[in-house]
DNA sequence: AATGAATGAGGTTTCATTCAT
DNA sequence: TATGAATGAAACCTCATTCAT
């Protein structure tokens, strides 16, 4: 009879381990040691768990990327429309230590899919399936009548993913000045715009 | 006398050839021998001119902003305004092969600025300076009366860098569906946005 | 459970295999490759026992002096006065191979605390608990009546290292002419100083 | 016509460049182009009056000898017997600056020669002309009836040696200890003991 | 399941030496 | 004569990975 261990749960706890050493010290500074360190396990168990180094940073980012969208969904719960949207935003945006952990971590991917087709494959997928979410709460906020009808609302939900991604980026490297209060404003006037009418 | 020799150019040789090996290969996989390889020398040289490898990623980085700024000055020369802002917001965006590589390059940095205070601190220096070069735009397209006046340009020239940025990791990511024409459409409605009066 | 292995007793036989080297090849030639040849193992092995290459040479020189004092311990067991300090002159002074390889590995040493400050700290403190042994052995003779009385028998204990360090000196640098017979009649001699009378 | 620059000083300037080398970073952190730097000359200089580092090395050592052996002629001229004898061991000895530097040298040479046979016989040769200067200024001494006439000189004179070199060695390693006014009593002291007559 | 011993490939760096100018 | 460019060997060290227990 074999030890009663949760193997999905012990999986998930290196996986998360391993992502905080991507958010600390970088995907290169994440070795197999490290990543043992980190989860209060032995190097080997590591390897027992995960075929090799590969397949534990594979976990890591899939973790990073369900808890967030566990969250996001939590977040909009009950919301439709612009307060969906505004409630997407807020959530995407790094307002806080978990969620730039996550975009620490976005971000050391988005320099290896920069080079590596199959990573940059998840990265699009990703891309894609949150500009749909945007688009998706543009079309109700429309139907809503919260917003000015578009003739493009799948390019404006693509613009916004760029601006997202953009701060995002902006206040990783520059925390001080796109602070949490520029990032909450940059909403606020980016959705602003979008109930106003169409000039002629 | 020794051999003839130019040594800041054969410098500048090494530098190029790394800036291209990061660009293929990842600040990681830019090993020391790799970067000989690619500049046709033997591993020792490069040690020859360099300290170490990190003098040689730092000069690779260096050169490739310095001839992103100097194609800049050439493509705004002359230019005011509006059309300077076009002219400089084309430059950025990767339009062309030679800016793609260079944003490859700015992402290898960014993902090693989340987590290296020096680097971020470099980083934090070049955003500062392009945001102050859209506001000279902004504001020379003001007194020219191209554009409405703002309440805020400086906040207008963060937005668009952000922007810049969410569209350049973008084309990275995804150059087909951020694609070259996309990228142009960008420059042009965001552009136009300024132009409008201010809605009641 | 991991494989069998008494990590302590594997430590020092790499630190002898390391002693070895530096004995038979310097500490210059005492590579970690030749280290890891010596001990019969791979070279990773050698950095999984010890962080680096001067934690590895550390050892080597600890346990030759671990052993060197285990056998003067030994050697004077039982002994006082006279008899303990001509022991343990005989002890130090290279007359077996095991003495003389413990020799060359301090004369390295030696050679290296001449420039670094914190080898110098090492080999100081060596000497001191050297003297010290000496000056019990001396003022027990002197108690036992064995030796004339001296004025600053502390000195005569200083003097004793001194000779015996450059006896160690000639004896390797010349091991024919300072033969196994001249290092015993010296401390034959030597001894025989301190039971004579003070001339007046 | 080639330019005029005297071969053999140029050599010297070098040799000297190099034993200051040795004195302060050890043989080994004497490297080709640390000697270079310390003489004030390109790297390939060094190689142009040497064959190799060997060579360097070798006549940085003989130069520090040939010097020694200049500076025991000068304080000796004149002196016979006891005086003599206590000029040289007051020359040997690292009471000065050069004379210290000279030692730096020297015991790095002698940790070679535990090794190294060439190196080793270099040194016996020169053991054994300090031990036959030190015979002619005891014999001398014996015939001016400075001191008691020993029955064996020759071992006197060897006794000798070893204690300077054993001196020489503390004094290195413990400068405090073993300062200027130790190493000038121990002199003293051991001059004196020849003075007195043998005891029945 | 779990440990950590063992391996070897590969990275950075240092260095003596050769050689073109 | 003099310079320093160029080379390649070898040093230390890190790391992913395999494997015996």
């Amino acid at each position: 009879m074999p030890r009663q261990v949760d193997h999905h749960e012990r999986r998930a706890m290196i996986a998360a381990a391993a992502a905080g050493c991507i958010a600390e010290q970088g995907l290169h500074g994440t070795t197999m040691r490290v990543i043992a360190q980190c989860a209060g396990v032995s190097k080997g168990i590591v390897e027992h768990y995960f075929a090799n180094k590969d397949e534990v940073i594979e976990a890591a980012l899939e973790q990073v990327n369900v808890r967030y969208l566990a969250r996001e969904r939590k977040l909009t719960a009950g919301l439709t429309g612009l307060a969906a949207l505004r409630a997407r935003l807020r959530c995407v945006l790094p307002l806080d230590a978990d969620s730039r952990q996550a975009w620490k971590i976005r971000l050391c991917f988005w320099s290896v899919a920069a080079i590596d087709p199959a990573t940059r494959r998840e990265q699009q997928a990703r891309l894609a399936l949150t500009r749909e979410r945007y688009l998706q709460d543009l079309q109700a906020a429309q139907r809503n009548g919260e917003i000015r009808v578009m003739a493009e609302p799948g390019q404006v939900a693509t613009d916004l993913g760029l601006l997202m991604a953009g701060a995002a980026c902006g206040a990783l490297l520059d925390p001080e000045y796109y602070s949490r209060d520029y990032l909450e404003s940059l909403i606020d006037r980016t959705l602003d715009h979008l109930t106003r009418e169409p000039q002629p």
